[in-house]
DNA sequence: GAGTGAATTTACAGCGCTGGAAGTGCGCAG
DNA sequence: CTGCGCACTTCCAGCGCTGTAAATTCACTC
């Protein structure tokens, strides 16, 4: 099985390498009969084509990386399955290489300098500290697309959710529900992310519209990006008098550690506080009660990303463009739908303006 | 920046390419004036070596694929966020290629095959479905190491946790927590996986040495692997009348998805239904109540896994080696350890027998 | 001042594959 | 029966790099 080469299976089939090559990729004028020979002969010494003799003489490894934080985040776990799909349906069919950056700004140069050129045909990076020129200045030649919002550098392609808008959404829901203290929790203590920041503005501007109070004992921040850490946070605050009858949480994350500590008080959700996540991840929808989630459109996210990556493999040199994907406020028990039953339902409830949607799972 | 050539330095610096790889390489006999020479030509040009070059030229390119059945399960993201950080670690720092193969016997045999060889060095590879067999006979001459469970061909590597034995300790441990009907959540109700099938005959065991019914009514089977539907499958037995006081979980998603349809009747946990999950995931320690869980150790498991594939790749062609990797039971909230207080602790309880260790947290 | 061995550096031949140019054989018109 | 065009196949060069072997240089010794 092993080491068989173009070369034996030409000399096995008595024929040269270009003809074997061109029966490997269905190319036409290879009549039938010598298509038959050599395909038995392919399949006589099991013959898989060698990867990497490909890519040296095509200049092309259908390999693209993907590099964000860390894959435990749920968020991005389940991005990188959806892109992995969407890859693999991609032009020839591309597939993941996958990189983690721990989200610390160490780790964000490490991916763009990998020393070795030439593994990757792109990269999708999703930055969560590095600056654009930074990024700009580094990435090379090699064609990039950047995930999520942020500093978005002119030269670059980047997708992204209006994160802004989104936490806006969010937190008007809760105004609307009648809620009159609306906290937000789970940003990074010290060294804030741009998504976070980029959040908070969008909570502030909510709460602006609705003439809700916008104190600082409502931004609850947390150590590391976990559910433990926001439980802890969340029952500090509450523990040292804070109060709040509505959460808008940095991520599902927050929102699940903050579910924890109000249960540990005996504090009703949503009765007593109403809670939104951010991400929709699949747990949302079997915590106790269920969450209420901002889900960015991950389909739409994947796709537009990798037609972008496509297009600059391909050899688009143009300057950066900036897609923005629609994202759902989907509602559940956490912070039910407006004339909503108790009961969970599972349709759709109303559709905001610009593109935001209201879904009632 | 792009296409700088090996031949781009040695011309530049007025030597020969062999002696610019040398430098590279940071070969033994290079004077160090060369060296500098060269280093200077490499700054100036912004060489990179070409990862594809080199690989053809040594066989090698520094890449294993990871293959499991999806990373949306908080098991398999926690569990390549471990090994890539341990590959990473290995020898010359290897990196992940994604390999997701749905659980469906097509995945795998898709992953297996995947008609380009020589793109990596060597895969890891988790089957849910693939037959011993069939395995053996597909990898060819891939270097490889099956991680998990299940029918293990004598010709591959492989590393497990003792999947038999942790569902014993852990049904065990209900049965010592004086519960006297405990049922097992979570097996696929049609093909199941061999993890399901290990995991329910170490839960017989456990029944079995304390006396306790093997009831069939006690065997909760869902359709998928989501905590969504064990939430269901679960509240489906109770609404028919199915009584337990004990629930030994498949893995944590069916745990968490039980304690949702415990929760929606308001049935108390543990009091009158203690939990145990299974990988011990991040959320455990979150849920409400946190959950208890079989922790496999997942860090030895990557690093015995990619020391024996390293071997492998170096070119060791023995016989298959089975090797065992320890596991904990992580006792929380939702099925404590024996005589502790209803507060969070966070210090070890006590150790069973053999691999188990029971922590309580 | 030629000879010797060690320390460096260069030359050369591919790794497995593909693209384009050149070559082969065949059928058919003249 | 010869020549021509077409359809198909082979030949050749080279993608960027490394291992081996050969060549060069150098520091000394006799």
């Amino acid at each position: 099985m092993a080491g068989v080469r173009l070369q034996d299976v030409a000399e096995h089939a008595g024929v040269s390498m270009k003809t074997v090559s061109n029966v490997v990729h269905s190319h036409p004028n290879v009549s039938a009969a010598m298509r038959e020979r050599v395909q038995r002969a392919i399949d006589e010494l099991g013959y898989r084509p060698n990867a990497i003799g490909r890519r040296l003489a095509t200049g092309r490894t259908g390999l693209i990386a993907l590099a964000f934080a860390d894959v435990r985040l749920p968020y991005f776990s389940e991005l990188a399955n959806v892109i992995s799909k969407a890859a693999a349906a991609t032009g020839p069919g591309y597939r993941l290489l996958l990189e983690e950056t721990e989200g610390t700004i160490e780790g964000e140069r490490a991916v763009l300098s990998a020393s070795e050129a030439g593994l990757v045909d792109g990269m999708l990076l999703q930055p969560s500290r590095m600056s654009s020129r930074e990024i700009a200045e580094r990435h090379g030649d090699l064609p990039m697309v950047l995930l999520g919002e942020g500093p978005a550098p002119l030269s670059v392609d980047r997708v992204m959710v209006d994160n802004v808008a989104a936490a806006t959404a969010a937190t008007e829901h809760l105004a609307a529900l009648g809620r009159e203290r609306v906290a937000f929790v789970g940003h990074e203590r010290s060294g804030m992310s741009s998504t976070s920041r980029q959040r908070i503005m969008g909570y502030q501007e909510g709460l602006e519209r609705h003439g809700l109070p916008v104190d600082h004992d409502l931004l609850i921040s947390t150590g590391a990006i976990t559910s433990q850490d926001a439980a802890i946070a969340v029952g500090a605050a509450l523990d040292r008098g804070v109060r709040f009858d509505g959460l808008v949480c940095r991520d599902d994350l927050a929102a699940i550690g903050a579910l924890r500590a109000l249960h540990e008080r005996d504090i009703s959700i949503p009765d007593d506080v109403a809670v939104i996540g951010w991400d929709n991840i699949a747990f949302a929808a079997t915590t106790f009660p269920s969450l209420s989630s901002v889900a960015p459109n991950t389909q739409a996210l994947a796709r537009v990303a990798l037609d972008m990556l496509a297009e600059r493999i391909a050899g688009f040199d143009g300057i950066g463009r900036h897609r923005v994907v629609d994202f759902d406020l989907v509602l559940r028990e956490s912070a039910p739908a407006l004339a909503s039953t108790d009961a969970p339902g599972g349709e759709l409830a109303s559709v905001h303006a610009g593109s935001a949607h209201a879904i009632s799972a």
